[in-house]
DNA sequence: CAGCGACATTCCATTAGTGACATGTCGAAA
DNA sequence: TTTCGACATGTCACTAATGGAATGTCGCTG
């Protein structure tokens, strides 16, 4: 039940309304939380109810301004610090290697180096968000985004490295069982 | 929708019963793809109606022993290799990283120094498995069992440089800034 | 042979997440 | 001035996942 805490995270920062938070769960927290319109209005109703935001202004087009509450304050740093971060582990890429047995070496290959071929690839988006942020100053208040950003960055980079490892391991396999074949 | 898959897979390694798959979701799958009972039971059954797996003998206590069908091992070739891995993305830890200047620097550091300890605990319990998996042998077999264990090693190792790194950096700052305080 | 623990399945209520549709308003540009 | 795209919210149907309860059987051990 994360997505009322990031709403309530987003809200920290200054009200907003469901339209503007919507635009930064697409922008800025879809590597990390995804969320559709359906979930977020309908959570944000329920923090509202609960006490935990508050309607601070209705502008025009009916939107409706959040503004985080001191109870959606504790809330929030409450889940921050003292709850267990639930570590989702649901890997669906992992998942297959499971099972790669089933199909043949070239197969099981091209997998793994595709798999390396898109780390690369978000690892240099990654790298290209980090230079169109860098120009803009204040350390402090960026840190925590760069610390996202780095946590990416090491993350692709190891999943490259990983990828490579395991392509390579299962092509010795196959070069292997080739000079067995070619052997009787 | 990686559950059918989930189950084809472990199927696909021979007949069992949804009680059997269920052990080896408790045990062996638990870190990639958690199941409960009553989403495996019906997902079972959706699979059987479908024709992706049978129904090959009915033992003692009610017991049905599934066998994966042609189709099924079909479809788990077509899954493994030719439909694109959603990384599904969400991560609760991340996203605290988000927010963590909603609370003070000494805190936001445990929170990252936790994660440190933890990462090197799991690291340490995969190695622990590796250490055992290692003495039987036949490598063929084990091959994509060795590259999922070694996506965890390598995964863990990473979280725990990254976690470190981070708890610096945020003690760097908070140094910095009880300096600034004592000059002024 | 009594009883218990492992085996084994089914069902149900609830929450979380997806995707699409419906509805309407405002502001700027052609 | 009309019209179009961005703004803005709400609702619905559906699937996936969680967690727990209910129910019963088999096989071993005291």
């Amino acid at each position: 039940m994360s997505l009322r805490h990031a709403a309530l995270g987003l809200l920290s920062a200054g009200p907003a309304s469901g339209y503007d938070l919507l635009k930064t769960f697409e922008i800025s927290l879809a590597e990390v939380w995804p969320a559709t319109q359906s979930q977020l209005y309908g959570e944000l109703g329920r923090l509202a109810k609960e006490g935990l935001v508050r309607v601070v202004s209705e502008g025009p087009r009916g939107r409706k301004e959040y503004e985080i509450t001191e109870e959606g304050l504790a809330e929030l740093r409450h889940w921050l610090v003292e709850v267990a971060p639930n570590l989702s582990r649901r890997n669906d890429m992992l998942l297959r290697v499971f099972f790669l047995d089933q199909v043949d070496a070239d197969a099981a290959r091209g997998y793994l180096e595709r798999l390396a071929q898109q780390a690369v690839h978000e690892h240099d988006q990654l790298r290209g968000v980090r230079e169109s942020v860098i120009s803009q100053g204040d350390d402090a208040l960026r840190m925590y985004g760069d610390i996202a950003l780095e946590w990416g960055l090491r993350l692709t980079a190891a999943q490259r490295d990983w990828a490579e490892w395991a392509a390579a391991r299962v092509a010795a396999l196959e070069q292997q069982k080739a000079g067995h074949a070619a052997a009787e």
